[in-house]
RNA sequence: CGCGGAGUAGAGGAGCGGUACCUCGAGAGGCUCAUAACCUCUAGACGCCGGUUCGAGUCCGGCCUCCGCAACCA
């Protein structure tokens, strides 16, 4: 028997909408998670938001807005993808949630007792005018890119630090499974990352400075910087530490455990994470997959500020749930940048879904109807189109194999002529309509994890020999 | 010389030493069961410059362009 499956995606950070990208990380998540189940798996697929930090106060506050009340305000946003893609989600997380921000603490001082966790100066350059800490990206020839004519500060307070170069060696060991992360050249990353040396870092902020976060264990004037926090919900989720419904023995100590995230998160994920959990004696994440960027054309971030943004909802509303979760698992590729248009779209959808599955099941029942007496037998074998899927997770190629049989049963009605057969033998003709209905059975049988409700309608229909309505129409010119 | 990737027909992807493949789009035929759908055929590509080799998108070196990361933004 299998070992349960543990997944989760990131929590998006709540200072904007929804992104596309946050729908295609969610949604390789769910085709994933339903495949395991259709496996037999016990299956637990982990969602939510992370609500803490500087950008989310500081959005609050331009908005003149209450905090709690913003930050619900965007995670109902978050939440409502849960129906719009039809996500199998069994949990969803709020790094507010007192659950959550007990079991950080708890991880706070699990960490602190390993001797993992000292206070240190910490000494960087703060601008004025921003309010905040520069990055090295904020800079331009040692001034701040906003405020150019001030000079940065360089400025200490007293932080609470994380030893990560404790955990050089470990660290190494754990990245030298190969299982560890997907694809391959993220390893490789992580490797180089950890090889170049680890420096120790800041895990709490002073309170007077920013208040909104988790407060830091036994310190009144430090709360815990955001991620410290935010990483926390992986085991959060599922009851740690109390663990009162076996939830966490069950999906992270005896599972299997699964995380997904963007490829710029490997520092996050795979190393500062991994050594917070070996920190505090808890079993190291099973294996992380960086998927990559959604762009607008021609490689363009995608930002409202340019207005080339596609949200998922946007998605949703012009060619529907099954659509969108077709065009974003089957046009995106999983590890690399993809370009995203409005035109690509329009053409992927009328291709693959009007012309393809669509016409084809309409063809396909409409000959089935007039032609076929006997009752299907209901069918449940996926074959094994599905080898790539939980090791390459090439989730584009997987649904491309489908897409070919579709194309082999448009092709084999076209040679053998069923509609033509049938005036001449009609239990010949019969017999070849059975054999494409055979097909597409199959068809819906794969599209499962993929499209769940265009797959119960197509099997519905081949069991009560009925055509549906039309599963995508056309769009309007 | 900071680290790790990527550059293949109009578009998106495979191929990683031996006649360059798939999908969409375009053009031409065919069919009529179907959502003016479907099937067949055709045209069209390996970022640039060197090198190794009988033979290179495929290996090596250099260059150009793009994307993450570069540690207190997440």
């Amino acid at each position: 028997m299998s070992k349960p499956f543990y997944i989760t995606t990131t929590l998006p950070y709540v200072n904007a909408d929804p992104h596309i990208g946050f729908a295609v990380e969610i949604l390789q998540a769910d085709v994933l998670a339903r495949f395991s189940r259709l496996e037999g798996r016990d299956v637990f697929f982990n969602t939510g938001t992370d609500e803490h930090g500087q950008k989310i106060w500081d959005k609050a506050q331009e908005n003149s807005e209450d905090i709690q009340d913003y930050v619900n305000r965007y995670t109902e946003e978050v939440r409502k993808l849960k129906d719009s893609l039809s996500l199998s989600t069994d949990a969803f997380v709020r790094t507010t949630d007192e659950a959550h921000q007990k079991a950080a603490q708890e991880l706070w001082k699990k960490c602190d007792a390993k001797g993992d966790i000292e206070k240190k100066k910490y000494k960087g350059l703060y601008c004025v005018g921003c309010e905040k800490y520069l990055t090295e990206k904020d800079l331009e020839d040692g001034k701040c890119v906003f405020h150019p004519t001030q000079e940065p500060q360089v400025i200490e307070e007293e932080n609470y630090f994380f030893k990560l170069s404790n955990y050089q060696k470990q660290l190494e060991e754990y990245l030298s499974n190969e299982n560890v992360i997907i694809p391959e050249h993220r390893r490789q990353e992580a490797i180089e990352f950890v090889k170049s040396g680890l420096e120790d870092f800041s895990i709490s902020r002073e309170k007077e400075r920013l208040s909104w976060g988790v407060h830091v264990p036994g310190d009144d004037t430090q709360v815990m910087y955001v991620w410290f926090d935010a990483l926390t919900n992986y085991i959060s989720t599922l009851g740690w530490p109390e663990d009162k419904e076996g939830n966490f023995k069950k999906f992270w100590e005896d599972g299997e455990t699964f995380q997904v995230a963007g490829k710029d998160q490997v520092r996050f994920q795979s190393i500062m994470w991994q050594a917070m959990l070996m920190s505090a004696d808890i079993p190291t994440t099973d294996k992380v997959f960086y998927h990559g960027f959604i762009n607008s054309e021609g490689g363009q971030r995608m930002s409202k500020s340019l207005g080339n943004a596609i949200s998922p909802f946007e998605l949703v509303e012009k060619y529907g749930t099954e659509a969108t979760r077709f065009l974003l698992l089957k046009h995106v590729h999983p590890v690399e940048d993809t370009d995203i248009t409005w035109e690509r779209l329009d053409e992927w959808y009328t291709a693959d879904l009007v012309n393809g599955l669509g016409n084809l099941v309409a063809r396909t029942l409409t000959l089935s109807e007039k032609y076929v007496h006997e009752q299907m037998q209901k069918q449940n074998s996926s074959g094994g189109m599905y080898d790539g899927m939980g090791k390459t997770f090439r989730f584009d190629v997987v649904l491309e194999h489908i897409w070919s049989l579709i194309q082999g049963l448009d092709r084999f009605i076209t040679e053998e002529e069923p509609f033509k057969v049938v005036k001449e033998d009609e239990a010949r003709g019969a017999e070849l309509i059975r054999e494409a209905l055979e097909g597409l059975y199959s068809v819906a049988n794969l599209l499962k994890p993929f499209m769940p409700d265009t797959s119960e309608k197509i099997e519905k229909a081949i069991l009560e020999n009925k055509k549906p309505e039309n599963l995508f129409p056309r769009l309007e010119k």
